[in-house]
DNA sequence: GATAGTTTCATACAACTGTTTGAAATGCAA
DNA sequence: TTGCATTTCAAACAGTTGTATGAAACTATC
């Protein structure tokens, strides 16, 4: 292996047209195109051109899990094999959040190619994102962890909201400040982030032996 | 027009089709063979196949946004103009919730269709979605009368995580019963429900000076 | 029953897709 | 250099796709 140049100019070209215009509309011959490279290129390096959206999406989300799961565990030795819920939201949220929003201009190719991703769902990148449970499962261990005196059942449930909030600001960003006439700041991030964790954590907190509907989840 | 016989039974053979199998791989061929009829009769009725889709979808959002609008109308009159929060988020999520979710055996095609719909995003359905914000626009309207002392961005930001929640749980349905090992039951459709409004009133009412829940049928 | 308008049909079209092929070029070791 | 393996290339392949065509089959009206 010489060197890796052609591999990584398709990468990068593939990142970088699907970030901009979708995979629905991005063909190989485009891509070989922006990569300067031969069409046959993609199949000898990569097999099919299924593998390399795979790749792609492969490498980004490992970093991202990654980041999250050292924010996990920084938070839990800090507290002796027990975080703090807030935080282990934050951990859970922040990087995805961070990775995908932000001023436009100086958004990332990765993270515009990371939006698209959640946005347009294609085969190769749904095959993946189901094989992201065992990484879930982690979160959910620490939240019981957290929060012994909660139920499963209300665990994942919160797991499923904070995701829930944080997925659907990225994708449906645009919307959410045509909508709010630009009044709803999606730069600041760090402000998207407090709001996603705050709500999930007053999910989960609130009403203990109240109004929550864990009596209910406990009857079925 | 003699009779909508070839017109209908594209409509549903379509649908069902849709439903199944996704966007991604149901052909025009696929589905006039479903329907028993030429290949040539989509285009003759429908001129394209984006509009076929395009049709699908908006008869069925149509049917979903005009009961959520029945909700919330008759939620406002009875309150004198003035909703409380509440029965707003649950005008707002329940038809949708109510449309895609419950025992899997007995969803219909429809709900099916809007499950797809909603999970692989296709041109088409876009285009249409865009034209949705008017729409939410009423229910920002209400929920603003709703919470007068709330701020126009923390409202935006509630009715975003109300949807956020209940189009994630839609999504991700099978992800969460998988990560639960099932505890998390989404057939029990109005649970579902309670939990998404009970989380959203939170968020919307939390903090602000007064926290004062509207109702409390917030968690049935 | 002829006529005009609508609807159906078999078929062809044109374009595009990802993938394969086999030869040419290149890099590298002996 | 010779020889061998890796990489590139142009070209073609095989398949699918949505759409267009023009004739045939209907239907309803006069």
């Amino acid at each position: 292996m010489a060197s890796d140049h052609t591999r990584s100019a398709i990468l990068a070209a593939a990142e970088r047209l699907y970030a901009d215009r979708g995979f629905g509309d991005v063909t190989l011959r485009d891509i070989v195109a922006e990569a300067g490279v031969n069409l046959a290129a993609v199949n000898y390096h990569f097999g099919s051109k299924d593998e390399l959206i795979a790749e792609l999406f492969v490498t980004r989300s490992i970093a991202t899990n990654r980041e999250r799961l050292r924010e996990l565990k920084a938070a839990e030795e800090a507290g002796g094999g027990r975080a703090p819920i807030d935080v282990i939201l934050r951990a859970l949220v922040g990087p995805t959040l961070r990775g995908c929003l932000g001023p436009e201009n100086q958004r990332s190719t990765a993270a515009r190619f990371m939006i698209r991703a959640s946005i347009e769902s294609v085969p190769p990148i749904r095959r993946i994102k189901n094989r992201e449970i065992d990484h879930l499962r982690k979160f959910a261990g620490a939240m019981r962890r957290s929060l012994p005196e909660r139920s499963d059942v209300d665990i994942y449930w919160g797991l499923n909201f904070a995701l829930a909030m944080a997925h659907h600001t990225i994708r449906e960003s645009e919307r959410l400040i045509k909508l709010s006439d630009g009044q709803c700041d999606l730069d600041d991030v760090e402000d998207v982030v407090s709001r996603v964790v705050g709500v999930a954590t007053m999910a989960l907190t609130a009403g203990g032996a109240e109004a929550k509907p864990a009596s209910k989840a406990a009857a079925r």
